[in-house]
DNA sequence: TTGTTAAACTGGTATGACCAGTTGACCATC
DNA sequence: GATGGTCAACTGGTCATACCAGTTTAACAA
């Protein structure tokens, strides 16, 4: 019996993922004056607090633009929303992945893990190294199941972050690992492989034990290229079989450059 | 004349940052309950609506987890924030600059930069050449005003991460220009030279012109080094003449626990 | 043209009430 | 002793109604 907690949404939380979805999927362009809050209230049918809370959640994401007085309008959030936008921005309205942004979450990681693994090796602690292999022990012992191997792979960039000692790198990858858990399950023939080369991840482990920066960056980057293969090609895969259902779905500024 | 915009905040603003300082700097704990809305009202003596912004501000952030009639409790935001934070954590409450934190945005921008560069030299449009051409010509022409030449990187920068088609990178882009933009005035010595190397920024829009990846990579990465190098050389200054003033400050955990 | 004024917007703040979920102490039951 | 029910006292969530404060517009005066 597999259960899990029950989804709980107040009213702030709804009236933000309506705004939130209508502005990332492009029904209001950016400039787009919002509607007055009392005139939310009316359509959406809740009180104004709901409506404030909502909006100060938007503003705070780089989706909006308050202005006391004069009204509320859409802004372009490619250009003022931060990484936290990635979680919205991977699904579309069906619930499917996008793979063009899938993608970019695995080019993004795979230039991040290797400085990563580099600076880990060379501030990581005793203490850490320890750390790190037990989780790669962990590893080798559910070596068969997927889904606990991608949790542990998961701790493990986690550790190494830790260990780099690099806020920056630590706060993104919070960011990424909401979006990569939600991929997660759409993605495990992809990330399967990678998984799998547990011979990999000790080498990245090597490494840092004997403070080998340059060692731990090459290996981490050897580990990442199963996935980047893996989405590129599910992506080739997917657009020429695409191309002919719905072709210029998407605003494509002449892109025939790759001559 | 130089005039800006005056600051305006709102309640809830005032709260929201109060508080998230409170957290950030330590003063509040992981696990620490906050007051309840009612008692913050008695306490920060205003209205419910305005505390309730800022709370739902503070859970989006990452920073506090909220539970209807639960209680609401201090958050790890080291492992619960995102990027977004790294405005917040760049200064101290003096307003001068968390070099540590400075240091691990230069490390970031230093491991993302060549992947834009690559990526942007493989899937950029014939028109984009054009504008990074214009953007670079416009660098030459200013040549001895590092304020404008640093405005100009960024714009350079912000182009070459369209180019790159990457929605994360352009995301992380746009966190990471804030925290640049906080710390500029404070580190103009150190992106001084780099900004004067007005041949690493030709040779990337040349490589990006050719359609060269490897070369936009390493040429990027060159660059990059200059900031860097400044930013290590200040930090490790700066650390050695604070030794004597504050030793220990940090809770240097020597984890060795497992032995 | 320029500056003033007033009305009609907009968002911001305040209050008091009530709904809804959680917690813990107490107590009956088994 | 463990289980489950009840109730009171929290907690956050929702609501309606004021009123304050800043912006925009247009009419109007100098």
């Amino acid at each position: 019996m597999r259960l899990k907690p029950v989804a709980r949404k107040s009213l702030s939380d709804a009236v933000f993922e309506q705004l939130s979805q209508e502005i990332v999927h492009g029904r209001m362009r950016p400039g787009t004056p919002l509607p007055s809050e009392r005139a939310l209230c009316d359509v959406l049918r809740v009180n104004r607090g709901a409506v404030r809370e909502a909006l100060k959640r938007l503003s705070q994401a780089g989706l909006i633009a308050i202005q006391h007085g004069g009204g509320t309008r859409v802004l372009d959030f490619k250009q003022t929303a931060s990484l936290d936008l990635l979680n919205r921005l991977l699904f579309h309205h069906d619930g499917t992945v996008d793979l063009r942004v899938a993608r970019s979450v695995m080019e993004m990681r795979a230039a991040m893990a290797p400085d990563i693994a580099r600076l880990a090796a060379l501030r990581r602690s005793p203490g850490q190294v320890l750390q790190l292999d037990e989780v790669v022990a962990a590893m080798a012992a559910q070596e068969h199941d997927l889904l606990a191997l991608q949790v542990l792979a998961l701790q493990f960039w986690d550790l190494l972050t830790v260990c780099s000692e690099n806020i920056a790198y630590q706060l993104a990858f919070n960011g990424l690992r909401h979006s990569y858990e939600g991929m997660r399950e759409a993605l495990v023939e992809v990330m399967g492989e990678e998984l799998r080369d547990l011979a990999a991840y000790r080498r990245i482990a090597e490494a840092v034990r004997r403070r080998d920066g340059e060692g731990a960056g090459q290996s981490a980057q050897a580990l990442m290229q199963h996935g980047s293969r893996g989405i590129l090609q599910l992506l080739a895969a997917l657009e020429t079989s695409t191309d002919q259902q719905e072709e210029g779905e998407e605003d494509e500024d002449d892109d025939d450059p790759r001559t």
